[in-house]
DNA sequence: ACGCTAATAT
DNA sequence: TATATTAGCG
């Protein structure tokens, strides 16, 4: 083959290449088919390269621009010198510079003694992407900057969540807070079991994310924010701050939205064609047949990544998948309301909404012919807020309701749960809105029973 | 700057 | 798996 075939890898970007961006490498080779491979190679995740076929080349580009270079790439097998001569000759004039050798020679000893000369990494030829991409690693010595504080293995660092000086001074739930469950033991200990996979050259593991978990209360906090909101705040900025979440971010408010939407969809799009299918016995066959499975935008766009792992079966984007950790309820039903705008709701919310068509999987809801009804912000003049306020209380809904909201113990157990007002209220903030409180308190009573999982379930 | 979607990384 | 990050678009 010619080296131009072996030339035509394909670099997946990812993160390496961004931090990989205006790191500049030193390659030192004498194979010019080699060099120019490797030099590719770096330069596809993003790295810049300067290239020596001769040691004597490398240390005079190294003498001359030592502080453009961040990295250098030593073929350990160059004429001009033996061994380990540049090896030395590079920790001599740079004691910091970090120095890479790759070779095709695998005999232990001598890849011991590059790396008891200062070599970090001794890579073995050929190169491949994974050898490169994450070389950036290795000049990465000083400007870290998360550190989180550890003190949890899922702890987050709320840190500042700088006050935005809004009226409300009550308790901020924080994530740290984790609702009092690991007060006492303070056994939050971090488990860091990780061997760092594989074998070899990893001390370069990248920092562990925290990551951010979706408890119950995060969960239901962010509907509450949506279906107050409307469908025209449903949008991360607006979410977030009416979550008022001290260290929520949001990008986090985004991926969930992202899914939450997803899985809205999807139950949309199984609700349709049940109707469909109903009303049309004739397509019965079509849509179960290619129509469904090719005709479905979202269909092959959801599994995409699930069908690298063989799993078409899956519900990864079924709304039932749509809970957060060890959550009690799922997205079971699509409520629509008189315009036939559908309402994406949990469990047993979706029986307080849905008054106007209690069993509406099977009486006929309306297509909405106008609307797309993938999206939660196309009709402008009704939200979720009037359902809310016009909507049944649970003393309507079911033999639960009542016995429920007699019991005002469950109040106090959440003290932290008042969300913020509407942000276009903060003028108004100190007159206080007597609607706007009832139904605040209406809804945080209503969180407050999701969150408990010994009530029992209605759907 | 922001938000959305899809794709992909972790 | 759940969440994060990124790219490309509007």
């Amino acid at each position: 083959m010619t080296s131009e075939q072996f030339l035509s890898f394909e670099v997946t970007k990812n993160k390496a290449s961004s931090f990989a961006k205006g790191v500049r490498i030193l390659v030192v080779e004498s194979d010019p088919t080699c060099l120019r491979i490797v030099s590719k190679m770096l330069q596809a995740f993003g790295y810049e390269v300067t290239t020596a076929t001769q040691a004597t080349d490398a240390l005079h580009i190294l003498w001359e621009k030592e502080d453009e270079i961040n990295l250098i790439l030593i073929e350990t097998h160059l004429s001009d010198m033996d061994q380990y001569e540049i090896i030395e000759t590079v920790r001599a004039m740079s004691s910091s510079l970090p120095i890479v050798v790759f070779s095709a020679d695998n005999n232990v000893s001598a890849m011991l003694g590059w790396l008891y000369k200062g070599a970090a990494l001794y890579l073995m030829k050929p190169i491949v992407k994974n050898d490169v991409k994450n070389l950036w690693q290795l000049t990465y010595r000083k400007k870290k900057k998360t550190t989180v504080s550890s003190v949890g293995s899922n702890s987050f660092h709320a840190g500042l969540a700088e006050e935005n000086a809004s009226s409300v001074t009550a308790g901020i739930p924080s994530l740290l807070s984790t609702t009092g469950k690991i007060d006492q033991m303070g056994k939050t200990k971090e488990l860091e079991e990780i061997d760092s996979d594989d074998e070899d050259n990893d001390n370069l593991t990248v920092l562990k994310k925290p990551g951010l978990v979706w408890t119950n209360e995060l969960h239901n906090r962010f509907l509450q924010a949506i279906r107050i909101l409307g469908v025209d705040g449903v949008h991360p900025k607006k979410i977030l701050q009416h979550m008022n979440v001290s260290g929520l971010k949001k990008e986090n408010v985004s991926s969930h939205l992202q899914k939450y939407r997803l899985s809205w969809k999807w139950e949309q799009d199984a609700t349709q064609k049940t109707m469909i299918r109903d009303h049309h016995p004739s397509l019965t066959l079509n849509l179960q047949g290619e129509f469904s499975q090719f005709t479905n935008p979202q269909f092959s766009m959801a599994i995409s990544q699930s069908e690298h792992r063989n799993n078409i079966q899956n519900n990864l984007c079924s709304p039932v998948s749509m809970h957060s950790r060890g959550s009690a309820h799922s997205l079971t039903r699509v409520n629509t309301n008189s315009d036939g705008m559908l309402i994406p709701s949990y469990g047993q919310q979706s029986k307080q909404l849905d008054h106007t068509y209690p069993n509406c999987s099977h009486t006929g809801i309306g297509t909405n012919n106008d609307g797309n009804l993938a999206s939660l912000g196309q009709k402008r003049n009704h939200n979720v807020e009037e359902h809310l306020n016009q909507g049944t209380t649970f003393s309507n809904v079911g033999t639960h309701g009542p016995t429920f909201l007699g019991n005002s113990q469950q109040q106090l157990q959440f003290p932290l749960l008042q969300p913020q007002p509407l942000p276009e209220k903060e003028d108004e903030s100190d007159i206080p809105n007597n609607i706007t409180e009832a139904r605040n308190e209406f809804l945080v009573t209503k969180n407050e029973f999701l969150d408990n999982p010994n009530n029992d379930l209605w759907l």
